[in-house]
DNA sequence: CATTATATCTTGCATTGCATAATATAATAT
DNA sequence: ATATTATATTATGCAATGCAAGATATAATG
């Protein structure tokens, strides 16, 4: 069904709204301070489809809130990049997204779970 | 910390985008038929917390669009009622959904799972 | 010196969640 | 009768994010 593809893949941008930001903090604060194009490798290795438009506006967004902190590094060779590192208050923050997400996969469980 | 709490509220916002349409589908393909303040108990009984401004306009969303139809009952006893129903187009949309939200738990289990 | 690759930033649109308020009708109370 | 409460649905407007598309800047390469 060609109707049904274009609903979902409406769907699909609206579910992801959030998560992202769930994904990027778990991702900095396993493998640690990283930059925008290496996180997308990263995000996109992992299976999810990201683009530039949709990371470094979440990136200065969550910079400007700060969960994540950023410092600019020239290396002897290459591109300057911007690093991000998650803060303090990000760590507060992903662990609060982490029990949230939790409570609605225990609620989507429940649902699924059974006709009653 | 206050201000880490209105941003979690505010994610909380963001990330249940997309997901509500998904527990309405599961919830009416597994209990059959059910109207608004019906599926409002089954939902907050399940661990969300949604209320008639949040549930009502996605009612009539999905089924403008096909994905849920609608009929109105008026029982002996009691007010009148519209019930709803998931249809087949629903039924193929739940199913993609589902693919996707699998798919993007295991990017997010991919990502938690480690420093690499 | 032009071209390509790396890296980040900007703009505007489409979409949904939710608070708030309105509408309508059945049941109940005074 | 008629006012009040409970049930049930609809309408409006704001805030927020994902993403496509394009712009900007600089290092490396031909």
């Amino acid at each position: 069904m060609e109707e049904t593809d274009i609903l979902i893949g409406k769907w699909r941008t609206q579910s992801r709204k959030g998560f992202l930001d769930l994904c990027v903090l778990v991702l900095l604060a396993g493998k640690g301070p990283s930059y925008g194009l290496d996180m997308m490798e990263s995000l996109n290795g992992a299976g999810l489809g990201v683009s530039e438009g949709t990371l470094y506006p979440l990136l200065m967004r969550m910079t400007r809130e700060e969960s994540l902190a950023a410092s600019w590094t020239t290396p002897d060779s290459g591109h300057p990049r911007k690093y991000y590192r998650i803060t303090g208050q990000g760590g507060y923050l992903l662990s609060g997204m982490k029990t949230e997400y939790e409570k609605n996969a225990a609620a989507y469980r429940r649902l699924e779970g059974g006709t009653r």
